[in-house]
DNA sequence: ACTCATTATGGACTGAGTACCGAAACTCGT
DNA sequence: ACGAGTTTCGGTACTCAGTCCATAATGAGT
């Protein structure tokens, strides 16, 4: 890999972290600046033929500063995902505790559906031929969705009375965010004309959500 | 991403892949070489303090000469992997013709499972702590095997009637790669009483066939 | 004024991956 | 035996992402 940076410090690392600490010189609003001048270069030479140095040069600070509010070129390209990813353990918790683990499964994928934004596509995504970064916008992506497969495992694992490390909990919480991820993009790529993101979510998980039952709503083995 | 090098080119890039070429400089069968030396440089000094100039130094080689076998850095970790994840073509066409899509599915991950050598487990995962290349290691694996959901996809998309772009189709491609997956690195991770991989996969996979049939097995839409 | 915390920035470094080029080594046709 | 074509080997040089470190700028609190 290399870096990552995991949704939750993706921005989190940047500046915007120390959100209300005491003093301190001002950010000088660097960090849309260097979304603004990044998009534009993406679209006019493509990701690869874009250097961090050029999108720092473009934005008109220093290229450590770049550095300073994300970890990783590939973070720009997943900017309004990272937002609702953070959001997963929050999401995560308004489940219904009633729910059957099959159910929270599927409940919880729409809850994150929801609270995406209408327009908050990956410019990867909506200008794929214009910017081409295939390769590093699927590996860095699949990264962030290991992530949220790793905290569905332990949320699974809580509702369904067995260990994060279960083999049938990881595979259900894997196929989930699988599911999940294609419904996502399928949804994405879909033209001007695409429905609810949530419509597509619950498609795709659905049947992943009904397969698991049997086995995931029935009493865990008395070993623990 | 970076390069990626999926497993059908993998090894294919480097000399091997020129097997019955007429003449040429013979191959100072540096491949194995270059394995070992990298096997004991990562159980040595771990994976990211290992440098490919090292590698190739122990290996008595050029440092050339390691990029014309391998395309990566972390292709090394995939090594029997990558033997395994090259015959999904073949073992696509193995699964019988007659079979419902949804049980299609879980045969070929059977099928995928059945070929995997008994002791072929990634350095990476048997020596984690020494090696200590979780990141990397996760990345690089995940791209392959994001590679098999798209080979499952085209597969799934014949035998199911549909095209390989239905969500649907993704959807189920993508839900079952994850579970094998889970099932496959939970069997890795088992201590020496380890069972068959197959089972592994079995139980791992079985619910998400099991969920999308219904779906996957009804007469696909008219249109088209 | 002084201290502390935070951000900005510049310089230097590591290491992966690429490109290019010429030399070695072998096959084959003549 | 010789030359032509082909393949591997290996060196030099380059690009670029990401890291480290030291230093300056800017503000808040006392």
């Amino acid at each position: 890999m290399t870096k990552s940076s995991a949704p939750g410090t993706a921005r989190g690392s940047g500046p915007a972290a120390a959100a209300s600490a005491r003093g301190g010189r001002p950010r000088a609003s660097s960090r849309r600046t260097l979304e603004d001048a990044a998009g534009e270069l993406f679209l006019e030479r493509g990701y690869a033929r874009t250097t961090i140095d050029q999108i720092a040069q473009r934005a008109g600070v220093g290229r450590n500063t770049f550095f300073n509010y994300f970890a990783t070129k590939s973070d720009l390209l997943w900017l309004d995902v990272d937002d609702t990813l953070r959001a997963v353990p929050e999401v995560l918790e308004e489940v219904p505790a009633g729910l059957a683990p099959s159910d929270a499964l599927r409940e919880a994928m729409l809850g994150l559906a929801a609270r995406h934004p209408h327009r908050g596509i990956p410019l990867a995504l909506s200008q794929r031929e214009t910017i081409g970064a295939e390769a590093e916008f699927r590996a860095s992506g699949l990264e962030r969705f290991l992530g949220v497969a790793e905290q569905l495992s332990v949320f699974l694992a809580d509702r369904a009375g067995r260990t994060p490390n279960d083999p049938l909990v990881r595979a259900a919480a894997g196929a989930t965010v699988a599911a999940l991820v294609s419904g996502a993009s399928g949804w994405a790529l879909a033209g001007v004309e695409r429905g609810a993101l949530v419509d597509a979510v619950r498609t795709a998980v659905e049947p992943v959500s009904r397969g698991y039952a049997p086995v995931l709503d029935a009493a865990p083995p008395a070993t623990r």
